[in-house]
DNA sequence: GCCTTGTTTCGGGCCCGGCCGAAACGTGCC
DNA sequence: GGCACGTTTCGGCCGGGCCCGAAACAAGGC
């Protein structure tokens, strides 16, 4: 007899479920994948074996098994498989697994490189919202104007709620659509830092694109804040995006 | 040329520390060992081993992997070797992966087996905070009450602020302390739905506990609501534990 | 001192799962 | 039809990791 009180079916199903769900990304190619995928767009499945630099073959098995596994749906068209994320929760999932990652330590070498990857600390999309020093800069502008509580956890503020219908004429009842939280705070990898996450984010960040206040760069994941970006940004926000290094 | 632009170094850093992190939950022993410890206790090597059904050998070599990867602290004593997630960061790490694990669905077999789950369901500790029907049943008296706010996110509110202050005699500037959010949403395996975490919830807990306002029933994490509890919890905040199935 | 008990280290066996290349399949283009 | 290209299936190789048992270490208890 131990000390502890183990129950007569020790090892509970639910850490086979787990073992399973952690295996999925517990391997440094489908990790990749997942990470690239966070983008929130759709890749080829040849796409993501040249970038994960592994044979085509290999890539189609990691993503059947991850399709399976459920973080990921595909969508077939033509002689092109097409995947991405299974759900916003999936992409939850991933930034809740990296936020734990210990240090933001990764030095690019290269000028391409150290290029690509200042464009993503200023401004990139995760998933379907806004991140890097942009994300930040917004997030931290609307709880300075009282849109969004960060003191006493994450939440958007009835403030919050009609900024909202009147800058980004959102219907603000489409705000708590089903299960996913109206506004989550997501950990930012490069500046360590809150921004806007769920419903709102995605909304938020649809609407400046939608006006061509953010702009896609290149292919990849990062935005540039446009002029009449910055103009807006200012107005709504009185966000002055040259000083918070944003051009 | 492919359409998309894989970076020269195209397999991120990240990947490899993501790939770890998650290898180190991808197995069924591990998982049991964290989502035992998610009780918030210190467990021996031994007792896990059992727990798990595994050999203390086997065991000894998930725990320093587990410790040496961050996710558990050690501590010696004797010839005894207590463990125990390493944070509550660590804690809503993996509630929030097990929160991703499609069905709830478990059925227990056998009297005694029953009998736990049933305690278990009705209320218990998730690391440092409550859950089961008594932690959601609260988290909802509380949000009827305005002192939490689900609607735009997930926040205590000013008035849940005080009430902390009057009802449990907390010092609410310790509401924020370090990098921990004060209130955070966990979603319960049980009654899939959100209760209250972060460094609210745990106040909440332990200030539960120290008034003896609810016990911890055997040597589990199973938790039952005391008669003088039931009478409290009616006073502060309206609950009636008989109609939630809290006795 | 000896014995018990909790833990660790080591060796060995086994199997899973990663990778690739070659070949087959399907689709779209010409 | 024929060709090119993206994808999948299959076989084979190989390394890593999970398990155990046996033996070696502590740390108490006597």
């Amino acid at each position: 007899m131990t000390t502890q009180a183990p129950p007569p079916d020790a090892a509970p199903a639910h850490s086979i479920g787990l073992a399973r769900l952690a295996g999925l990304l517990a391997d440094r190619t489908r990790a990749a994948f997942c990470l690239a995928l966070l983008d929130g767009r759709a890749w080829t499945a040849g796409e993501l074996a040249a970038y994960a630099r592994v044979a085509p073959s290999s890539a189609s098995e990691h993503l059947t098994r991850l399709t399976e596994g459920g973080l990921l749906v595909e969508h077939r068209q033509g002689r092109h498989r097409y995947v991405q994320l299974a759900s916003p929760r999936v992409a939850e999932l991933i930034e809740g697994l990296t936020a734990h990652l210990d240090p933001p330590a990764e030095r690019p070498s290269g000028l391409r490189a150290v290029n690509a990857s200042a464009a993503l600390a200023r401004g990139r999309t995760c998933y379907d919202h806004l991140a890097g020093r942009l994300g930040v800069a917004v997030t931290d502008a609307m709880t300075g104007r009282g849109l969004i509580d960060q003191d006493g956890g994450f939440a958007l503020t009835g403030a919050g709620r009609t900024w909202f219908a009147e800058a980004l004429a959102t219907d603000t009842a489409t705000l708590r659509a089903g299960r996913r939280p109206t506004a989550r705070g997501c950990l930012d990898w490069t500046e360590r830092r809150q921004h806007l996450a769920g419903v709102a984010g995605a909304r938020l960040c649809a609407g400046l694109l939608e006006r061509a206040w953010i702009r896609r760069v290149g292919s990849g994941r990062a935005v540039r804040l446009t002029s009449t970006g910055a103009a807006a940004l200012r107005d709504l926000l009185g966000l002055d995006a040259e000083a918070a290094g944003l051009l």
